[in-house]
DNA sequence: ATGGTTTTTACTGCGTC
DNA sequence: GACGCGGTAAAAACCAT
């Protein structure tokens, strides 16, 4: 019911790569028009055809939206642009480590000492109560795993929002701070569609499976966030590129899935299971050679399972669209 | 705790390179 | 003979009750 249509991963390769970075120059290339750089979305654009002739400059506008000048006024503020992943927001005063005044020039040994007391107080208060020191430890955590498991940064950004809360809502009494972190980085990898296994995560954690799957129930059921069943098809695009298999065969793939939800295959099934037979079974059609074991040993799923699900699979595409 | 379902483990036989 | 594959039975894990 939720959008079943097949979405391509056919990534358009970007052939309109015609702007050779040649200096500046302050004509369009496609059509001469002016140039015109656009704050907002970070690039410089001709004013005439809309060609996007330099994208990922810095935006130095603010982070925030404001949509009435009092709440312009209450987020106006100045430095770097917050950010969920520190424990402080990034917004705490910082000292810097070099012994430079503001203009460059070497600090004397007296005030070299002095600078170095207020470093070390300052970083003091600055992890002083116990939460702080808590999320910062928690953070790192995060930070560590989502890299070991080539998590994208908007994944990062969810864990540590939801471990905010679940810091907030005082969840944390009784459970480990890792056991938290852990849970709360699968619980955000899975909202963010790219989810990994509860075998992936634990192999990276410090934490066994059982405390994180139970510690993992617990902050969803009192933190009420809405985690969809995984959906097969969200494993499909890893397993396939770890594989080294075509994007024909992705598409495969999801053909397959997709007669498999209708014909109601689904249900009981473990998601992973599905997405790695699925895999398989398309690799087979399209004449790409992967054995059981590489796609079990990506999917870290048994070679039974892949055998028993992609009969299945096979069988649910035949009934749905005979050949 | 229990029972039903799914996944895993371990083993066997078949065909191919 | 090693390897990939398919099948089976029993054990283990999982889930709802």
């Amino acid at each position: 019911m939720t959008d079943t249509t097949i979405r391509t991963y056919t990534n358009e390769t970007e052939d309109e790569e015609t702007t050779e970075r040649s200096g500046e120059q302050e004509h369009c290339p496609e059509c001469g028009g002016r140039l015109v750089s656009d704050d907002e979305h970070a690039e410089t654009v001709c004013s005439d055809c809309g060609l996007v002739v330099e994208e990922d400059e810095i935006d130095r506008g603010p982070e925030w939206r404001a949509f009435d000048s009092a709440e312009k006024d209450k987020k106006s503020r100045v430095g770097a642009p917050t950010t969920n992943m520190m424990h402080d927001q990034g917004l705490s005063t910082n000292i810097g480590w070099q012994d430079k005044d503001a203009y460059g020039r070497a600090l004397s040994s007296r005030q070299r000492q002095k600078m170095q007391r207020l470093r070390t107080w300052n970083e003091r208060f600055r992890t002083r109560d116990s939460k702080e020191r808590n999320l910062k430890q928690a953070l790192g955590e995060i930070d560590r795993m989502a890299s070991a498991l080539g998590l994208p940064e908007n994944v990062r950004e969810t864990a540590s929002v939801i471990y905010r809360r679940a810091l907030e809502e005082d969840l944390l009494p009784g459970r480990s701070i890792e056991g938290v972190a852990t849970a709360s980085l699968y619980a955000a990898a899975r909202q963010a569609g790219t989810p990994r296994s509860l075998d992936e995560i634990s192999a990276v954690s410090r934490v066994e499976k059982m405390e994180l799957t139970r510690t993992y129930r617990y902050v969803i059921r009192e933190l009420g966030l809405e985690v969809k069943p995984a959906d097969p098809e969200h494993y499909v695009p890893r397993f396939v590129s770890d594989l080294d298999l075509s994007d024909e065969t992705e598409r495969m793939a999801r053909e397959l899935l997709e007669s498999a939800r209708q014909e109601g295959v689904h249900s009981g099934k473990s998601p992973v299971g599905l997405a790695a037979a699925a895999v398989y079974a398309a690799a087979l059609l399209t004449n790409e050679k992967v054995t059981q074991n590489d796609v079990s040993e990506v999917a870290s799923i048994s070679e039974v399972t892949i055998r028993n699900r992609y009969k299945e699979l096979l069988e649910a595409s035949d009934t749905a669209a005979p050949a």
